[in-house]
DNA sequence: AATGAATGAGCCTTCATTCAT
DNA sequence: CATGAATGAAGGCTCATTCAT
């Protein structure tokens, strides 16, 4: 019933053929023929189903990002305390490292290559909404352990699920880099205690003293 | 009086403007001509003081990371509460946030186009070395804390750090993406405020009941 | 009838605009550029049929070495006596002088140039097949002269081919150096009645004296 | 008395360095870069002495064939017999066979790369003196040959002259393209023969019937 | 829709030559 | 005369894109 449909999935195939080759070897580094190759098509067909390198990268992003919709809309809305979706989320991102530390390096290579040139506006905007769902759906859950007092009042959950996201962003990073960090069980716990800790308790800070360097070519 | 010598100092030069244009355009995009003009020489000149436009970008790196060690390594050894380092590490990222991105901003072209090719060793290399001594002086700055009885004894420095160093890349990152988060005042309270609430207490946590999904072309 | 499939040959015009560029301009002078404008393609159709420059120029060698096979391989079979058949080659060589000089000059070229560099190897062994080749049917020839007693008996074959495809050369460096000479039917009649009787009589030779002289960069 | 000239004998060494350095790569691949490292003076200086890459080429060619006058001019002048003096030469050209192949190698270079290009005439003109001259003093010992009534009256001295030229130039050119022929003593005893009975005996010949054949590009 | 030969703009790199010191 | 940094023209090669079949 299901299996007429591959007959001529074309588009798929490339699309897949094009995040596996993008992904191993980069995206200026990546030739059209190199995707068809990989796909079983030939170099011409490409073009009957993306306008441009470009555009095929954008769509192919684009799949990748609304993949990953669905899976965490759910969270929002399950019966269960705040801490708990948190530490779920948690869960989920370091189950699913290695699928995110994949889309993470295509964002990075999008970032890096693509995004600039005529697409910028419309990858930005990509961008944009991607981290702000991401954070939204954080925010949401904070408010819930704020107003069920589970966590403190002070918090703004905004704030907090800024933070929140980029903890998670930098360790996508990390994996990504490669850079020697071990993402075993205690790092995991580390984590999971580090973050309800943050949000439950509260400590006194300081005020900054500023001091400036240069970047060459700044 | 001290060196009249460096009438024209081209390599610094070169490098200054290898890293606006770098920066400005990506790797890929980034043509040595651009360079030369930017630098105000001539084309041939590059070569005259760069191997390649790898070993440009590669020197240019290496020249950033390094002017970047100095600047942390003195926190170590002051005189101060652990707790105060941190939170005197945290304001020195948000003071040159900007400068921080810029080096991300370099750090992902480099990873996302240049590192793979013939230098991919080479280069993992200077990124896990990077990170490690961020992650090293982190976490003395913490078992330091932990010893004096600022933080508390069931943490693990070594993966306290890696997550603090997480943060403060995933901070980067929203920032180097331009992601719409406002890193203002309130944001850096809250980080300091969560970061060491997480170092003094200390709470209860679930274990993962993992779930898979498919990234296309795996 | 037979085949219209060739509807345009590209690889046999490029062939052939390159053996016309490649002698008048030499290899080293010769751009890509100019080739393709010799043969009416655009310059990166090119690299659709030959890998690189030095792929282009080691096919068109092979090329024109090839076509020359056939053409000598006839002689040493067809049922006349040794000295026709020299006589027959040499006349060939005459009658064709501008042909030879055309491929010795690709081959000066090839020596002097493109044979240096990667290809070494595989050009060298394409030289010594090649003049093996015409060696071994010279060769061949007198053998039959020795037997049928048309040649005096104390001759080696294999010294007296060599000396034969020496003459050769050295008319065709001659004549591909321009050096003043005229080949006309004397100089033919010449080499042909000095060539049989060298053959067919035998005289006292002396035994050398030495000395040496230095060339500068020795 | 004459060591006190090599102290600032520039010019000499760049001219050896030169020559051993385009023997070694060909005039192509030879960068004024590796001919100063080799003269061990800096690039700008060669351009105290020489104009350019191609005269510096000129120079060095025409001190070769200069050198090699002398050692010639003697010959014709001593009082033996003609098919001694014949086979001193030839003795002469085995005896210096590596030099004539060093020479020889130049000539190639030279004229598959260099003699193209502006200095045509001017090159082409060195080239057909040198043989003249060679041709010159081969045909006056064969005319002494005939004179004296040692060689047979029917042979034209210059036709003779220039095949006994090509033999020779065809040997050196075998010898350089190191097509494997072994030069030893039964060749050149060979060749003496060959070249002694051609002289005094002589043979009947056919007139020749054409053909044709083309060469790509033609 | 599929194909793959053809295209040509564009880029990195080399190197002979110049010239200020 | 010596030096070597600076120059810039030139060329080989790649590859995204087009288009006739």
């Amino acid at each position: 019933m299901s299996s007429v449909k591959r007959t001529t999935d074309r588009r798929g195939a490339i699309l897949a053929a094009a995040g596996k080759v993008f992904r191993a070897h980069g995206y200026a580094a990546t030739t059209m023929e190199a995707v068809a190759a990989e796909a079983g098509v030939a170099k011409g067909s490409l073009y009957n189903y993306f306008r441009s390198k470009q555009d095929l990268f954008s769509q192919l992003f684009a799949e990748i990002i609304s993949a990953d919709e669905a899976d965490v809309e759910q969270l929002v809305t399950e019966a269960i305390p705040a801490d708990e979706k948190l530490q779920k989320r948690i869960d989920n991102v370091f189950a699913q490292l290695e699928r995110y530390t994949a889309i993470g390096g295509l964002v990075l290579e999008f970032w890096a290559t693509a995004a600039r040139q005529q697409h910028k506006g419309e990858m930005a905007e990509m961008f944009e909404q991607m981290f702000s769902r991401w954070r939204g759906r954080i925010s949401e859950i904070v408010s819930q352990g704020v107003e069920s007092g589970q966590f403190r009042a002070e918090i703004d959950p905004n704030v907090a699920a800024s933070l929140i996201v980029a903890v998670v962003d930098g360790i996508i990073v990390q994996s990504i880099l490669d850079v020697g960090v071990d993402f075993g069980p205690e790092y995991l716990a580390g984590l999971k205690k580090g973050l309800l800790a943050a949000l439950t308790a509260w400590a006194d800070t300081k005020p900054p003293e500023y001091n400036q360097q240069q970047v060459p070519g700044e």
